[in-house]
RNA sequence: GCGCGGUUAGCUCAGUGGUAGAGCACUACCUUGACACGGUAGGGGUCACAGGUUCAAACCCUGUAUCGCGCACCA
């Protein structure tokens, strides 16, 4: 056993046993065991990401599982990948490349030497992420990591794609979706983000052209789209317009067209609200999702004004021709002034939807999109509502089952060049006919696999990275092989996700499973927190507010990072992260070391060590301890069950540090500093006993520390060899202590309750030094006068540290001697020099008063006989019990303040 | 507008009907043979507010305020 360090440092650590884990192909999972199986997919990280402590979160509780599954006895599949991401990557590289100056545009260099840039740039910059976890101490199976665009991955997404074409799921259409005229490509409903927006509403007048000299007004947020306005609605219950259905007004810009050019029809429709504005609504069907239905069901025409880039086109008129969006509109409105139609405009607050990716207003733009009508909904839906799979925490059930329930088609193309092709070809001598283009002509057009050869196309369009995503927990298996790891690891045990993606991945997920495997894709659903800052705000880039977990773990430890992220992140909640946090997680682990440290020097000597806790040497701090250590099992345990990981390293947290080093460790160093041989070799067995278990529980949470520890206390030599090594990571997961335990070491509550009120005793005569004023380093003489109980006088001398305590049933105090009565006897504290009486007896008093309020409180209770009648014997007997303890109490004070003399 | 979550010590948070807790920060003393990334002791709270239920409420109910999030939107 060689000598161990006195700071625990963990750089020198990591590396070489995640190489020892990678080297013994711990983390490579068999499907051929017998062994029950526990699955996990990893949220995969976009392929060109690096580790945020967002990451940081999920994958640390998806170790834990994983890691804990091992120690239970699973056989553990945790399968590990990245996601290709299209928008995302596909700008940064993009990005990167105009930096450089290499390009303008994607169009300079073409779709297929783009596209050979991006998997440079994928293979430079895609193992990142993968190096980072790690780092981290992920256990994945890396053996089969995953890509979302690996061939065989890409087969499945065809597959899907060609299968769902097929059996209608899948149809094109010209529809109104959110255009990013920034990205140029359409998105899902998924990806805008609603933000308030301060703007204005302008009120324009129109002319109602069958009956000269009467106006309407109406009221917009976007003058600059009235070019694209084919009609003016009015709700026909409304008995201010309803007169004027059928009739028409002059649209005013642009100003140019004559005005025949310029009528537009006032129609009737119910979705006007008579409240909103003046009542009457301008109709723009190519540049609004509402109107463009009101179109629908008038037969309006769609008059689309604006590039894909967001400016205005010729048909905008001459005015706002080739303007951006927003310049148009301040155009439009100076127009409109001009014209002598503008009434007013007023600040208003609206909201309006943002490209998650590029941040800029999206436009409702008319687009020929393919579309996914979803699958398997019902059961979908079911599954989570019934039970079936359980969301922690549930509240995310009733999101989910609100979004089910409202669920619409989704928009799966994307004008982009990185990502998944469209396995549609059209045939080019189809080309000028666009209907048969849109149908299902298989002259036309195939919905296949395989190109058809000359004379074919392959739509350009790419699909939505998620519509690969969504495949993930099986596609990563084989599928659509009946692979054995499908069969032995799907449906995956848990999915570990933040809520953010529940509707882009998980419900998604959850339907494709339903849809191709027949099954849901995993049982459990842990949604993560998010991590924010101190101050609250979410964490980003651009605020510079997200500290590099790499820093993090270089600074303190993998180990300290991954507890301080747990011990902050309860189940449910944000998390706000602070440094400080894994600076405890780091002084954490270095008190784990030291404990360790500890351990080896008193096992150092030459007493035997025999390993066996003996019965009629353990004395009652042992069995304190071990009903401890019980305890703590046992809320592990319970921890675990409900996915509280926060809970679970308090617990360990109080257990090791408060439990067995401030008091165990410290009432042991008699026994261990002691001449007794046999009582000295029990308690090293019962350490041992405590630390190897401790170790297997802290395992999940600090995988580096203990496996290291593990083999330096040797507790290892008892494991079986696998793999060329003895890990702790298949060392099996400590269970309570079971009734034949406890009554072969007669571990009894009352055994607890004698240390509990030792210590307590110990707590206040530690105070009577504070009281005073004695130096922390000054040795004192105390008295004990016990009470009819036993209590070990040389742990007292320890744990008090006093130069020797004495045990006198005689002892009456003289004057000047501080004193504490207790159950097991009274301590007192003989002064030599002088006390600051004054301090003293005012801090007496104010205990007294403390004392009094609690035992009025409890003397009104009991004299309340709707309380004695009601409450269940147990409590009323507490509360008895609690009145003679706070009685008691008084008296002691009462005396100590007549000890003070006057 | 609808829904969800939060409001407990200076800070971050536990605490699902029976004596208000932890970590950090703070004060004092201490480098005592595991650990100063440490030890000991101490101070500090009208549990957001108002009602209600109950013998008993931080906890259950109703409402209010406030912060955050999600969904849906009226131009």
């Amino acid at each position: 056993m060689s000598e161990i360090s006195k700071a625990y440092e963990p750089q020198s650590v990591e590396d070489k046993w995640y190489q020892f884990w990678l080297d013994g192909k711990y983390f490579v999972a068999d499907p051929k065991s017998p062994k029950p199986a526990y699955s996990i997919v990893i949220p995969p990280p976009n392929v060109t990401g690096v580790l945020t402590m967002g990451h940081v979160l999920n994958n640390t509780i998806q170790d834990i599982l994983a890691r804990k599954a091992r120690m239970d006895g699973k056989e553990v599949l945790w399968l590990p990948g990245t996601d290709h991401a299209g928008i995302a990557t596909q700008t940064v590289v993009e990005r990167t490349l105009k930096k450089s100056g290499e390009i303008k545009h994607r169009d300079d260099l073409g779709r297929e030497k783009f596209l050979e840039r991006v998997w440079q740039w994928k293979e430079k910059h895609g193992g990142i992420i993968i190096q980072q976890l790690k780092k981290l101490g992920a256990s994945c199976d890396w053996s089969r990591e995953r890509f979302t665009m690996d061939p065989e991955y890409s087969q499945c997404v065809q597959k899907v794609f060609v299968e769902f074409y097929k059996n209608g799921h899948i149809y094109r259409g010209k529809r109104m979706v959110n255009w990013d005229p920034v990205a140029l490509t359409a998105l899902s409903d998924e990806e805008v983000i609603m933000k308030e927006q301060k703007g204005a509403l302008y009120y324009f007048k129109v002319e109602v052209a069958e009956a000269p000299g009467t106006f309407l007004t109406i009221a917009t947020t976007r003058p600059e789209t009235i070019p694209g306005d084919t009609a003016v609605a009015v709700n026909p219950k409304d008995p201010r317009y309803a007169q004027f259905i059928g009739k028409h007004v002059v649209r005013p810009l642009p100003a140019e067209l004559p005005r025949e050019q310029k009528l537009i029809p006032i129609v009737g429709d119910e979705h006007v609200d008579f409240e909103f504005g003046t009542g009457v609504l301008k109709v723009t069907p190519a540049h609004d999702k509402a109107d463009f239905d009101i179109g629908l069901r008038h037969k309006l025409t769609q008059i689309d004004i604006m590039h894909p880039n967001g400016h205005m086109n010729e048909l905008a008129g001459k005015d706002l021709n080739g303007l951006e969006r927003f310049k148009a509109r301040k155009v439009a409105v100076e127009k409109l002034a001009e014209l002598g139609a503008l009434e007013k405009e007023e600040p208003y607050t609206n909201n309006v939807g943002f490209s998650e990716r590029t941040d800029v207003p999206i436009e409702p733009r008319l687009s020929e999109q393919w579309f996914l009508k979803y699958p398997s909904t019902e059961k979908s839906r079911a599954v989570v509502a019934d039970g079936k799979m359980k969301f922690h925490p549930d509240r995310w059930a009733t999101v989910y089952d609100h979004w089910m329930e409202g669920i619409k088609d989704w928009c799966i193309s994307r004008q982009l060049w990185w990502g998944h092709r469209i396995p549609v070809w059209y045939n080019q001598s189809g080309s000028d006919s666009p209907e048969k283009m849109d149908g299902r002509d298989e002259r036309f057009v195939r919905c296949q696999i395989e190109a058809p050869g000359e004379g074919w196309e392959q739509d350009p369009d790419v699909l939505d990275t998620w519509f690969s995503s969504w495949l993930w927990p099986f596609a990563t298996m084989g599928w659509p092989e009946q692979t054995e790891t499908l069969k032995k690891f799907y449906p995956t045990t848990d999915l570990v996700t933040g809520p953010d993606i529940i509707f882009f991945w998980v419900a998604r997920m959850i339907m494709a499973g339903y849809e191709f495997m027949d099954a849901m894709p995993f049982k459990n659903v842990y949604f993560t927190g998010i991590i924010r800052d101190k101050q609250g705000r979410k964490m980003s880039k651009s605020l510079g507010n997200s500290p590099d977990p790499l820093d993090l773990i270089s600074k303190y430890g993998a180990d300290a990072l991954r507890f301080g992220v747990m011990r902050a992140a309860p189940l449910g909640q944000d998390i706000l992260f602070d440094e400080q946090n894994v600076e405890l997680g780091r002084n954490f682990c270095n008190k784990l070391w030291n404990a360790c440290r500890f351990r080896q020097m008193v096992g150092s000597a030459d007493f035997p060590i025999e390993g066996e806790i003996d019965p009629q040497f353990l004395g009652p701090d042992d069995k304190w301890i071990l009903l401890k250590l019980d305890a703590a099992l046992r809320k592990m345990a319970a921890a675990f069950v409900d996915y509280k990981f926060s809970d679970a390293t308090a617990t360990l947290y109080r257990f090791f540090w408060s439990e067995y080093c401030d008091w165990y460790l410290e009432a042991s160093k008699a026994v261990l500093q002691g001449t007794d041989a046999s009582r000295k070799a029990n308690a090293i067995a019962v350490i041992d006993f405590i630390l190897s278990h401790t170790l297997r529980m802290f395992h999940p949470f600090l995988p580096f520390i203990t496996e290291e520890l593990w083999h330096g206390m040797g507790y290892s030599e008892d494991m079986p060899d696998i793999q060329g090594g003895k890990t702790i990571m298949f060392a099996p997961w400590p269970k309570p202590l079971d009734d034949d335990f406890k009554s072969f070491y007669r571990l009894s509550d009352r055994d607890e309750k004698v240390i509990e009120g030792r210590n307590e005793l110990v707590t206040q005569g530690r105070d009577l030094r504070r009281q005073a004023n004695i130096p922390a380093n000054k040795r004192v003489k105390f008295v004990f006068k016990p009470n009819g109980h036993a209590v070990d006088a040389e742990v007292l001398r320890l744990l008090l540290n006093a130069e020797t305590v004495e045990v006198n049933p005689q002892f009456s105090p003289a004057k000047n001697v501080l004193a504490v009565r207790h159950e097991l006897g009274d301590l007192f504290l003989p002064l030599e020099g002088l006390v600051d009486v004054e301090a003293e007896r005012s801090r007496l008093t104010k205990e007294l008063e403390k004392i009094g309020a609690e035992i009025a409180k409890v003397e009104q209770k009991l004299a309340n006989p709707n309380f004695t009648q009601k409450v269940p014997a147990t409590v009323l007997e507490e509360h008895k019990k609690r009145l003679a303890e706070w009685q008691a109490k008084r008296e002691h004070v009462r005396t100590a303040l007549a000890a003070l003399g006057s």
